[in-house]
RNA sequence: GCCGGUGUGGUGGAAUUGGCAGACACCUGGGACUUAAAAUCCCAUAUCCGCAAGGAUGUACGGGUUCGACCCCCGUCACCGGCACCA
């Protein structure tokens, strides 16, 4: 009988549903309990395309296996719902978001079924039912009475085609990352959340999870902790500015001062009057706002910027006035807005006083300042033309300069983070609504929990405004209500919250999803918390992440969740890239041919192709991209090839952690190694459940890499033991228990074929729950040993001895060896060296 | 510009983390089976010289450490990803 596919793989799919075969048991503990954890898909329009597989594929085998190994495994599956991607296409194609979100979930979850994953479907999360988002409102509502939610009116970035506020993460290129039209930046009222009170914990406990190196390196250097001074600089007008610096010690060599454009005290000088160049002043402000922070960067070489005149500094320990300048490379969002430049030794600040032909002083011996900014990495560096700091190093000049502004009181000693608190307001539909009303006499006030979830209203139109409020400003019936402290008239917020919202908490709500009373019941968060196990991509490492380590802790902090963490372990998958079918070396034989044969050589047809797909074509591998069209669509690999061949190629396809492009030919190997095991186990093998002799070696190593390897992560190399496993088949046919091993081994990876050929083996149970085998360590070694044998560190040989064989032994084997004593006669042996079990390299020099 | 990562046959990738480079696959070539094709099975497949035995070269490039380097160190180049000119 041939592999039917199609049949075994519905067949299969319907009986672990029916028999709710992955159900996670809460309070069992009886058993150890796992909890992995993968990211939940946003539902696009689009549907799923192959990068989905790859992460879920990964994170299914882990969970088959350790069921397998007698665990409690909940392996949840839910949709982050919310969001614009969803509203826009809504908006073009005249439906509601809500029933767009309905289509897009069907679609998805029958596409994920489709590929066998032991998901618990009772299990599943939707952020845009209100039995979910009452509890991203609750948690909002916490975080508001705790002072972490507040409003704020400042620089925001304004995505001129969505009309609406993104966060700077959102902004990617300086467009928006959603419609991809410029983002300017504009004031704007809005709710923030507090995730710098954060800042400190969100690094110091990276210490006690798991989580790759990598991943910990780019939450640290996003969190940005660095230890400084801030300063105090008196202008002539009476008012002060701050500054922060991380290297006070050069304060002598402040010969300027630069604000960002949109700084207060800019705007309040203009106000009074105190500019003497308003207008030029206003002008620069018009244009830094327009450029978007790409424009920044790329306007980089050339430093722009107005004095402010009417108005000057003065350096607290040079007495000296010092001229004030805005600029553009001076950002509002970091640290007070405000530097003090000291172009001797940065760069920008250097290039910036060139521009503007002002002093530039050494402080620190060392470098030639005409040239360049002397930027020294040595801390024993010496002070000069610094007053009381000369001669002294940088070393101990910045506690001396930190102790004389703190007695001077014109500074302190100050720690300072890249972070920024979180820009959590969006004039948008789509959301969740923001459960707070503003009243003229009491100001703004949470509305009641009773009256959680706060519906998002049905509305004629959900689209944009164009002077930038919120759909939700136009719903006069849901706008206009009480107010919960005096019970006045009162306006709801009309903002929603972002998409992340959503996605900081859903892995709770799985552990208890249809409790009415809290987010999830403590017996629940108790037994499953916290995650054991989180992969994710790369891109999500300083948003999603971030965001939700925040959450967690604050949820950690009022007594609601049991750990301080929510997940223990952190992995990361590389992307799906296709083949670029421009690139010459993606062509087939016959369109290279006839290419050739168009253009005269195959020089000028690589040439024609550049010229023709521009540089892009000297790339052969490449992102999917729909105008390129090269996207793999699941769905038809799996109507060609089946689900389990899909699932075992885009494990076979390379290194998990690393990106890697999808090639259509060689799905066809995965095919026949799944074709290869059918044809051995299709009929039922009589005998015992033993090993066989002639594979028995081969069966106890490969249940012993393939189990470590999918532990590490290494899919790859369990699979391609496995197909070595089954070339040995081919050679000595297997026994009834060396096919049992294979069937249970193969089951996370390829479980339909697994149960399929488990039934017709007529085994106990089904695969999925069957046993995971045990290896005995003793049986996968060798009796004998394939040495290297090397003369001066060349290979000249191989000799076999006994396993673990003296070192003397060795030696005396590898001189034996004739094509050794072609190198070592005449010569005379110096060393030699022996690695046990590996290899034995003579040392010879020629002989007097 | 800064930060992080990667670089191995025609292709995807292995390499017990300093010990036989190229496992396992794809592609390609040859053979068997077939009227034929597909499928399947078997063989070959890093490069160069050689009929062969064998030899030489080879992990982006240039150095270094070591008996021995894809792996460690210094420098260079290319590509990918991230970025908030972070003071």
């Amino acid at each position: 009988m041939a592999y039917d596919f199609s049949r075994i793989e519905k067949k299969w799919q319907n009986y672990w549903l029916e028999h709710k075969t992955f159900a996670a048991v809460t309070g069992d503990d009886t058993r150890k309990k796992f909890f992995p954890l993968i990211e939940f898909p946003y539902p696009s329009g689009e549907g799923l395309h192959v990068g989905h597989p790859r992460p879920y594929t990964a994170m299914d085998i882990v969970a088959r296996k350790r069921r397998m190994e007698g665990e409690n495994v909940l392996f949840p599956i839910g949709f982050d719902a919310f969001g614009l991607p969803t509203e826009n296409y809504a908006i073009a194609n005249h439906m509601h978001p809500r029933d767009v979100t309905k289509r897009n979930i069907e679609r998805f979850t029958r596409q994920l079924q489709m590929l066998g994953y032991s998901f618990d479907w009772d299990r599943v999360v939707d952020t845009t039912d209100p039995k979910y988002y009452k509890w991203t409102q609750w948690i909002f509502l916490q975080m508001y009475k705790h002072g972490l939610a507040y409003k704020a009116s400042m620089p925001v970035n304004w995505c001129t085609s969505c009309k609406c506020v993104l966060a700077n993460e959102e902004v990617v290129e300086g467009v928006c990352e959603r419609c991809g039209a410029p983002v300017v930046r504009k004031e704007k009222s809005q709710w923030m959340l507090r995730i710098t009170a954060y800042a400190q914990r969100l690094i110091d406990d990276l210490d006690d999870v798991d989580y790759i190196e990598r991943v910990k390196i780019q939450q640290r250097n996003w969190i940005g902790r660095s230890t400084g001074a801030e300063v105090d600089f008196k202008a002539t007008s009476g008012d002060v500015i701050k500054v922060f610096t991380t290297r006070c010690d050069t304060l002598f060599g402040a010969t300027y001062m630069v604000l960002s454009p949109e700084h207060e005290l800019v705007k309040s000088w203009l106000e009074s009057g105190v500019i003497r160049n308003p207008d030029e002043v206003r002008r620069y402000q018009a244009a830094a706002a327009a450029k978007s922070d790409m424009e920044r960067t790329e306007l980089n070489k050339d430093k722009t910027g107005v004095a402010l005149e009417g108005v000057d500094a003065i350096n607290p320990v040079t007495g000296t006035e010092i001229p004030i300048f805005i600029s553009d490379y001076v950002l509002a969002s970091y640290g007070t807005g405000a530097i003090m430049a000291v172009p001797g030794h940065d760069q920008r600040d250097w290039e910036f006083a060139k521009a503007f032909d002002l002093p530039i002083i050494e402080v620190v011996k060392g470098g030639d300042i005409t040239k360049e900014a002397w930027i020294s990495k040595d801390e024993n560096a010496i002070m000069v033309n610094s007053g009381f700091l000369n001669g002294m190093s940088v070393k101990d000049a910045i506690p001396t300069m930190v102790r004389w502004l703190e007695e001077k009181g014109v500074g302190r000693s100050q720690v300072n983070y890249k972070l920024r608190d979180w820009v959590f307001s969006r004039q948008r539909y789509w959301g969740e609504p923001i459960p707070l009303v503003y009243c003229e006499k009491c100001g703004w006030q949470p509305i009641d929990e009773s009256e959680l979830p706060l519906l998002l209203p049905d509305v004629e139109s959900y689209e944009t405004t164009d002077n930038g409020e919120s759909p939700l400003s136009k719903m006069t019936d849901w706008v206009n209500t009480t107010c919960p402290k005096c019970g006045g008239p009162a306006r709801r917020e009309t903002d929603t919250m972002p998409q992340w919202a959503g996605s900081c908490w859903y892995f709770l709500r799985y552990m208890d999803p249809e409790n009415d009373t809290a987010l999830a019941g403590k017996d629940a968060l108790d037994y499953w918390s916290p995650v054991d196990w989180y992969n994710g991509g790369m891109e999500h490492t300083t948003l999603h992440l971030l965001y939700s380590r925040f959450w967690h802790k604050f949820l950690y902090d009022i007594g609601v969740v049991p750990t301080k963490e929510p997940y223990a372990k952190r992995t990361s998958h590389g992307m799906i890239l296709g083949l670029n079918p421009h690139n010459w070396s993606n062509l087939s034989d016959e369109e290279r041919a006839r290419l050739i044969a168009e253009q005269g050589s195959e020089e000028k047809a690589r040439e024609y192709l550049v010229h023709k797909y521009g540089e892009m074509a000297e790339h052969p591998i490449v992102k999917m991209s729909k105008s390129l069209g090269n996207v793999v669509n699941p769905d038809s690999v799996i109507k060609e090839f089946g689900a389990d061949t899909l699932r075992l190629y885009i494990m076979f396809i390379g290194d998990f952690e690393k990106a890697a492009p999808w090639n259509p030919s060689a799905v066809k190997g995965c095919k026949r190694f799944l074709d290869r095991i059918w044809a051995l186990a299709e009929k039922r093998i009589e005998g015992g459940e033993e090993y066989s002799a002639a594979n028995e070696k081969e069966v106890h190593r490969t249940i012993k890499k393939v189990g470590e390897d999918i532990e590490s992560m290494k899919f790859n190399t369990a699979i391609a033991c496995m197909m070595t496993l089954v070339n040995k088949f081919y050679e000595s046919a297997p026994s009834r228990g060396d096919i049992k091993a294979l069937l249970a081994l193969l089951s996370p990876f390829a479980p339909h074929m697994a149960e399929e050929l488990w039934e017709i083996q007529g085994f106990e149970g089904i695969a999925s729950t069957a046993r995971w085998p045990v290896y005995d360590l003793a049986k996968t070694l060798d009796d004998e040993k394939e040495l290297a044998v090397q003369v001066n560190g060349k290979l000249r040989a191989t000799v076999v001895v006994p396993a673990d064989c003296e070192d003397g032994a060795a030696v005396e084997a590898a001189m034996a060896e004739p094509r050794v004593k072609k190198f070592t006669d005449g010569m005379q042996v110096v060393k030699t060296i022996v690695v046990k079990n590996k290899l034995v390299n003579i040392i010879v020099k020629p002989a007097k």
